[in-house]
This record gives structure tokens, sequence and C-alpha cells, in this order.
DNA sequence: GTGAGATATTTCAAGCCTAAAGTATCAGAG
DNA sequence: CTCTGATACTTTAGGCTTGAAATATCTCAC
């Protein structure tokens, strides 16, 4: 007689998996992090992080609130008013007090903002399909899926 | 007659891919860090950066240099010297002069370290079971090999 | 043994990040 | 109108992170 389901055996198992997995997956987010902050700094001065406010206000061209900004970037508000600081500091970015709501400002990029990234954008594509060329093209259409599916199942619950 | 071979028109199309599966990647990786770091705080009052320097520790119980620590988490000299001085400030690590070489330091969980870690590491463990519970255990394997691939063909460049 | 370059670590300045507290404004109940 | 709670944003304190400069020590050719 057996004393444990072979089902929980199962999922006892395949927790362990799902921790080597989340290691791997941690390590390689990192690595490829490291190599795209490095080179961005080292080709345009950047940041990662700047670089992610850009590419949300790039496709936002009538500019976006901060509280837009921090939630579609899964960052703080006070993390977004630095760097958007910085930015305005560069003449990357403006704020504006449009509508009638004095407590918000609508933040956009400005035409030299959108020069820049532009020209970040596409070096920026080049290294990822150089840093992921080794994975088969036929596993990161699946993997894609894999993670998609991850995070619409997150959204949902959470 | 067609002026691209369709190889090059393949790889264009699989560069598009690779970088939606390295956005997808980021933002999975960062909502489940997240979550880590919110609940690593509110359990243990801890970080993710000091949970990873004592998973290394705790492997290697002899102790290791500060050298090989940042080595091993992909993170700068400077940084690890930091959460060292915090982990010792709490009495979870010491730094020991031991060797002939008076340059090194080797650095060690106590025991009151071990304790803390072990605690932390059993929480940490069900967590992911519970964050990542939502992806086929099959493809966890799959996944988990894929990027196990990744790292081993980058390092093998790097 | 000694001087040059290599190695181990710390310090520093600057930027990123969070949670929590502070400021200003808004919207709606009464 | 005015009070109350909600919302938008900034500020602050503390920790993480890097790259570069600063210290200290080691190694080894001479």
């Amino acid at each position: 007689m057996v004393s444990v389901p072979l089902s929980v055996i199962d999922a006892r198992s395949g927790d362990k998996e799902r921790l080597r997995l989340w290691i791997r997956m941690l390590r390689t987010t990192r690595i490829v992090e490291a190599e795209l902050r490095e080179r961005l700094k080292r080709d345009f001065n950047s940041t990662l992080p700047r670089f992610d406010v850009m590419s949300a206000l790039y496709r936002e061209s009538e500019g976006m609130l901060m509280s837009d900004l921090s939630r579609f970037l899964l960052v703080s508000n006070g993390n977004v008013t630095g760097i958007i600081d910085r930015l305005v500091a560069d003449g990357y970015v403006v704020r504006a007090k449009r509508d009638g709501d004095k407590r918000t400002s609508v933040v956009r990029l400005t035409p030299s903002g959108v020069e820049a990234f532009e020209r970040m954008a596409a070096a920026h594509e080049r290294w990822i399909a150089e840093l992921l060329g080794g994975v088969d093209t036929a596993e990161v259409h699946r993997l894609s899926e894999m993670l998609h599916a991850f995070r619409s199942n997150w959204e949902g619950e959470h």
C-alpha cells in the first residue's frame, strides 16, 4: 500500500524543477541585462531604466501621466520621478501641465528624445537578435507563448 | 525573381520574435522578483541580494572569498562589500583572515546565519512553487533545459 | 632584495529602487 | 460651501548597483 498519492509525489518533484527553472531564468535574464546595460552605457551613455521609460513614451506620442508610466513599467512612483528628472535635464523629455487637473503632469519625448530613442532602439533590436541568436527560432516562439500565458494567468489573479 | 533569399527573411522575422521573447522574459522575471522581494521583506525583513549571498555561502560551508562571491553572483566587487557589511552587522556572516594571503578575507555564515537562511530558503521554495504553479510541469522541464542550453552556449563564448 | 605589474578588496560618486511620509489637488456627501 | 477621503505626484531614508579610483598585498624577474 502506498501512503502518499502519486499525484502528490509528482507535484513535489515538479516543485524542485520549478525552483531550478526560476534560478535559471533569473540568471539568464541577468546575463542579458548586464550585457545590454554595458552596451547602452558604452554607445549611448544611457541606462536600461531610461531606455524603458523612453520606449514607453515613444509608443504614446501624446504623452503619459507619471502614474501610467509607473504602472506600465512595474516600478514605484518615486522611481519614475527621478528617471524623468534626469531625462528632462538632458532635454529628452518635457513635463506639461495640460488638462484641468492640476495634480497631474503629462510627460512626453521631445524631438531630440525621439531621435535619440530611435537610434537606441535600432541598436537594441540588433543586440537582442545577436544575444538570443543561439536560441532556435522554433523554440523562441514556444517559449514566448509560454511566458505570455504565464503573465496572462498572473494578471488574471492579481 | 526574389531579391532577398528566404533564409534572410526567416532570420529577420525570427529576430522580431526574439525581441518579443526578451521583453516577456524580462517582465515575467520582474513580476516574480517583485513578489519575492515583498515577501522576504515582510516575513524576514530581508532582501533578495542578501538571500542570494547567504544562499551561496550556505552551499560553501568552508566560506568563500569576496571575489568568488562576486563572480558567482554576477555582481561587482564593491557591491558584495556592501551586502556583506550589512550581513556582518546583523551577525549572520563573519569575515576571517585565515590563510597566508593578507589581501583576501574568507566570509562564511555564522550559526545564526545558517539558521536564518534555512528558514528563508524553505519559504522561498514554497513561494516559487506557488508563483510558478501555473506553468505546466512538462513545460517547466522543457523551459528549464532551454535556458540551461542558452547559458552553456553563452559561457562557451564568453 | 627590489621594483613592476598583477590580484583582492574597499571606497566613492552617481544612478536605480522601494516603502512611507508629505504636499497639493480633486470629487463628492452633506 | 466645506469637510473628508481619494488621487497624483514628490521627497526622503535606506539599500542595491556599477565602474573607476584608491589601498594593500603578492609574485616574480632581475
